[in-house]
RNA sequence: GGAUGGGUUCCCGAGCGGCCAAAGGGAGCAGACUGUAAAUCUGCCGUCACAGACUUCGAUGGUUCGAAUCCAUCCCCAUCCA
């Protein structure tokens, strides 16, 4: 199963790579040496996003590579909240908050990284917040504070920006953390490699820095291209939120339907970085004209949502879009609420309260607007009264209530 | 600590006593066109018991028939000075 080549190239290839501090020495220690590295994840959100994916990808790429991940969890640092790429500060989490998020995290990472202990290369995990939170202040300072100039770090470009909305201190020693951090992982697990979305070039060229100071070590740092669009906007947000791999905050289905309707110019670049999908696959379903490219766009929302949410509800998502657009197919698998008598009895069935509660519109004002601008259906058939109600006999083998093209949810009485 | 300029709806940003649920743009949603794409044009875009009512313009009080707009205090931010 290990792919032989050296996976600096594989990387290269499917156009991970945005920075690196030393290629060449890089390249050759990836393509001799079984490479210690890590990527850190903050967990300010309780689940992990799209965004956060390229990185797992990354890690996953490397590991079947034969080198070993560590995936850094920021129980510490995301106390204080990275500023770079951030317009303001962030609010501050309670490290109870912190520590249940790290859990969260930690599942949803385990279906593309082998944590298995026995495994020469199994990935471990470990939270920043073990060694950060006891630090003593002027220990720190006497023995990584003096090595910042605070005059070099001003003129990167993360901190040139803040330079004209407001930079705290607090927010400033995050660069220091993160250097730390990397130091600590060198010391204790031999880590020589730090990854990271491109946001944090200059935070890992800081470690990098410190290793080589402190330990006069070779250290490196490697930063990956963010998932964007073709016009430059960061991909993976919705009217809805992120796109979000737990599945209780963003359904399969929403996820899948997701990927099924990325742009033309972005399937090329999802399909290299989200997949595995061999790159003469990739070029082979994408160089295609037209409404072809619609193949590829069914297999990268099929793969993506496979990786992440497994076999049977990749599959359970692919058949209720078949339902839904093509026509036929399997509606038991489509997006369903399932009302009961008090539900019934608290909405009276009025088509308004359950476009709300299948989250197909935002409030019942919007519910309304949407049936006066005529664009909900039940059962196909026009709603055009905004008082309208549906029918309770008819619940039993469901209504299908549509929004537009592309918003569906059954209703059912459980 | 001092001086000055600010805090407006998801974001940017106008408004500076009634005509303000608040211009304009962006995002988003819907309609037309399409390929469940993009671009373009059109409509919508605080909430609700929806021809009406209610809540919103940093916070709290006040002036007024009437405040996002005036006054007071407080909180926060930016720039310059210390």
């Amino acid at each position: 199963m290990q792919d032989m080549r050296n996976v600096y190239d594989i990387l290269e290839e499917r156009g991970f790579i945005k920075q690196m501090s030393h290629p060449d020495e890089m390249r050759e220690l990836l393509g001799k040496e079984k490479v210690t590295f890590y990527i850190g994840f903050d967990p300010t959100a309780d689940s992990l996003h799209i965004g956060h994916y390229v990185a797992l990808m990354t890690m996953a790429h490397m590991q079947r590579a034969g080198h070993r991940p560590i995936v850094l969890l920021g129980g510490g640092t995301a106390m204080i909240g990275d500023p770079s790429g951030k317009s303001d500060m962030r609010k501050m989490l309670t490290r109870e908050e912190l520590d249940y998020n790290v859990s969260r995290f930690q599942s949803q990472m385990s279906r593309l990284i082998d944590f298995s202990e026995d495994k020469e290369n199994g990935a471990i995990v470990v939270n920043n917040g073990d060694w950060l939170r006891n630090l003593n202040f002027l220990d720190f300072m006497r023995e990584i504070g003096v090595h910042f100039s605070v005059n070099r770090m001003l003129t990167f470009e993360c901190y040139k920006q803040r330079m004209e909305r407001g930079l705290t201190f607090f927010e400033m020693s995050y660069m220091l953390m993160q250097s730390y951090d990397f130091l600590m992982l060198n010391r204790k697990y031999g880590c020589v490699l730090e990854m990271g979305g491109d946001d944090q070039w200059s935070n890992m060229l800081g470690g990098a820095d410190l290793i080589r100071r402190k330990e006069q070590k070779p250290a490196y740092a490697m930063t990956t291209q963010l998932l964007t669009t073709s016009d430059g906007k960061k991909m993976g947000k919705t009217e809805k939120g992120a796109i979000f791999l737990d599945k209780e905050k963003c359904s399969v289905y929403d996820f899948y339907q997701y990927w099924r309707n990325v742009g033309d110019a972005d399937v090329k670049k999802c399909m290299l970085l989200l997949t595995f999908i061999p790159v003469e696959e990739v070029n082979r379903l994408c160089d295609v004209e037209g409404s072809a490219l619609n193949e590829a766009k069914k297999i990268l929302a099929y793969t993506i949502t496979e990786q992440v949410h497994g076999t049977e509800e990749a599959q359970k998502a692919q058949k209720a879009a078949e339902a839904l657009f093509g026509g036929g197919g399997d509606i038991s698998t489509m997006p369903t609420i399932n009302l009961t008598a008090e539900d019934i009895a608290s909405t009276g069935l009025k088509v308004t309260d359950l476009l709300v509660m299948g989250n197909l519109c935002k409030s019942k004002s919007d519910a309304r607007r949407m049936i006066e601008s005529g664009a909900v259906f039940a059962a196909d058939e026009k709603v055009t009264d905004v008082n309208a109600v549906l029918d309770e006999g008819s619940l039993t083998d469901g209504v299908i209530l549509r929004k537009g093209k592309k918003g569906f949810v059954r209703v059912l009485k459980a």
